[in-house]
DNA sequence: TTATTTCTAAACACAATGTTCAGGAATTAT
DNA sequence: ATAATTCCTGAACATTGTGTTTAGAAATAA
């Protein structure tokens, strides 16, 4: 069912719903998920417990809620990239690869900070991790899939796509992970940088780019 | 206090331990950590509730202990590496730095591929990935500087050191999630080449290692 | 064997969950 | 503004899980 937001939402909801929300987030990066309680959450959004349950089946349904939200804020983010403008060519091509698509994956993170906070520490779920590894690992995949075919290189890959997209999947997690705990000491941009400089090699290296039929050149 | 393991273990006492731990890890794999009762575990441990008690203190008492002994377990196998061993020179040496204590942890991930399911799916805590990525940063750290000192090499790192070490880490935890997750393909060797295939250009050139001033050649 | 330790079931107080209901309050529509 | 609608509220309730205490049965160690 597609559903469109044609009626207008009763202010009193908006206004319960973010304030839960609100208080779930705050109270979790207090004192952990598994502790907070129901009616903690009400108290906190100054709410009566019975409001709670007007909205929301349970704590885990709150945050679920908020998680698939982000999720489908980072894949809008990421779709919203111009694949076209991948027409560059091999070397200097796969070099560039990644850099405006982490970029944004970074700025993503950086908005909406303290959700990535709680679902990187794994609160409530692990299902939001495993999804936005997913999310970026298919990103990823996707980008390297319309790079090939549009400028006709041949994949040579050094190991299987799977292992290498969740290793590249995972160094991101890690290193958003670490930037969230010392509370985002560089902006998003610089992040994205750094990311490139670690793995733009890797990425070269490990998908065989360097054997473009073409461009025909060695590494190096 | 430095507990040494003199007295002899009652049999009762150890049986109804693992009994316990085998049954939290099961059902834990099977409807997730929050939905486990103390109840469904000791049924599961034909036990009673009351001896659960006896034990630990909670379901996250049991949980705690166990991650304890896994991530022990991992850092006397990290340490049982000898760091001595590194005595040969930059290039090729920066290549095979990391294949021994890679292949180490992954070997480790093999032999408690259940406990390492449910730590990195982050059931419980997350303070436990936390661990497990802190000791293995730790550890190539550690590395990182053995090799520097004894071979008179200078480091001149391309990124932040913590940055490069949480990305690693974090890149490593991707990719044994994701070798959990498709229960085990390849056998823990294979994996470590691959990882080692994936990053060692990374690291070498991230580290800023090239440039040693005895060797003084350009990387290539 | 005897002495010790461990397991057990039953009972208990307590905390949190999720639901229902009637009426009061805020918002929207007319 | 007034009416109609929708939402919030507190109180009460049954239910489930927690963590503790007891006295005695059972297994283990000496």
């Amino acid at each position: 069912m597609p559903i469109i937001q044609n009626q207008k939402i009763d202010r009193r909801v908006s206004r319960t719903r973010r304030n839960l929300q609100d208080a779930l987030f705050a109270l979790i990066l207090e004192k952990g998920y598994d502790s907070v309680t129901v009616e903690e959450i009400t108290n906190r959004a100054d709410l009566g417990r019975t409001t709670f349950y007007l909205h929301y089946h349970d704590k885990e349904d709150l945050l679920m809620q908020a998680v698939r939200s982000l999720v489908d804020g980072l894949m809008e983010r990421l779709a919203q990239y111009p694949l076209e403008s991948l027409k560059l060519r091999s070397q200097t091509a796969t070099g560039e690869l990644l850099l405006p698509i982490i970029s944004l994956a970074f700025q993503h993170v950086e908005q909406n900070a303290d959700l990535y906070r709680v679902v990187l520490r794994g609160e409530g779920t692990y299902a939001a991790v495993r999804r936005v590894r997913q999310i970026l690992s298919q990103a990823i995949a996707d980008l390297i899939q319309h790079f090939v075919t549009r400028n006709h290189v041949v994949l040579n890959p050094q190991v299987p796509l799977d292992v290498f997209l969740n290793s590249l999947a995972g160094a991101w997690i890690g290193l958003i992970t670490w930037w969230l705990e010392e509370d985002l000491p560089y902006p998003p941009e610089q992040m994205a940088i750094m990311y490139q400089r670690m793995f733009m090699r890797s990425t070269r290296e490990v998908l065989g780019l360097g054997t473009a039929p073409e461009a025909g050149e060695e590494m190096g």
